[in-house]
DNA sequence: CGGCTTCATATGTAATAACATATCAAACTC
DNA sequence: GAGTTTGATATGTTATTACATATGAAGCCG
């Protein structure tokens, strides 16, 4: 075999067997997995372990190709994969902020940059002293494609 | 004994004993606390189970009076407490975004709203029909308060 | 060159720690 | 007695530690 699983050719440096495994997952799922998710779906490929999916999402979250969704304890693949090209949010070289719309009825996520925002926040940390190493940035609730809820509830005042 | 703990005048609806000590507790420490640190805390008091603690933060938190972060699974109380009369920010009644400033060197969580980030969010949302119902904004850095970094490196090019 | 050591990185496996919820029964309040 | 709060046990889920092994590149020595 080849040297390395390159794998989907994605411009990534050349990921491992396990990486390039655990990032086909999550580019294949509709929504985020949590690692134990993906542990169950890799065992048919020989992963075993929990700590070989985590070692692959290290991985991949420092090269910026998954993320780690924090009110979730799960994973999604970038959305700007293959190239972040015409986009306006180059996260890879300079680390913009990034945040997370997510979906709790179809379970969906956006990716997104909103200069506003960022913005705001250096405004904030600056004033006060703060040096941000990082930012988790994740709204929940219900996409554009979902209706309003599954719930019952009178309709009046 | 008397009919329920009111345990600290906070004006807060009165809580029962197991969420009078929580909040006691979250009150009195100087950095997040996780459940199960808490439950250390309160052994003396005669907590005894994972559960105990988790339906007290599950009400204090939707009290406002206490707050989870969810890239520590830890919490805090709210920096407010006692009214959030005079302060700019007052994320009882109105649910206004809450963003947290966490140092990961000591720990330390200022509690903070910007006005810009609200609206940049807002903005972003309303033109992507996403409808969020939480947001969760934490940035995790260093606070004013420490020094640079702990880390040894070569000073040259 | 062929074989050997060395080093760095990636893997595999087991065990355990840390975080969170389910179930059911007792007690207390109204 | 209905509703709530509580307590105790068990279980489920997420993440890490510790240790052993494999693999491939680089440098050295015959
Ligand atoms: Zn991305
Ligand atoms: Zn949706
Ligand atoms: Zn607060
Ligand atoms: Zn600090």
């Amino acid at each position: 075999m080849a040297a390395h699983a390159r794998a989907h050719a994605h411009g990534a440096p050349d990921l491992t067997k396990n990486q390039a495994l655990v990032l086909g997952a999550l580019e294949k799922a509709e929504a985020p997995l949590s690692a134990y998710a993906l542990l169950d779906q890799l065992r048919a490929e020989g992963l075993r372990a929990p700590l070989q999916i985590y070692r692959a999402l290290e991985k991949l979250t420092a090269l910026g190709l998954a993320h780690r969704l924090e009110s979730l304890n799960a994973f999604v693949a970038c959305a700007h994969r293959g190239g972040h090209g015409g986009h306006a949010c180059p996260h890879d070289g300079a680390h913009r902020l990034m945040a997370f719309a997510i979906c709790e009825s179809c379970g969906g996520v956006e990716e997104f940059c909103e200069a506003a925002v960022e913005q705001g926040l250096k405004t904030w940390a600056s004033s006060h002293g703060f040096r941000p190493a990082k930012t988790v940035l994740e709204l929940r609730g219900l996409c554009a494609r979902c209706p309003a809820r599954p719930e019952a509830e009178t309709t009046g005042a």
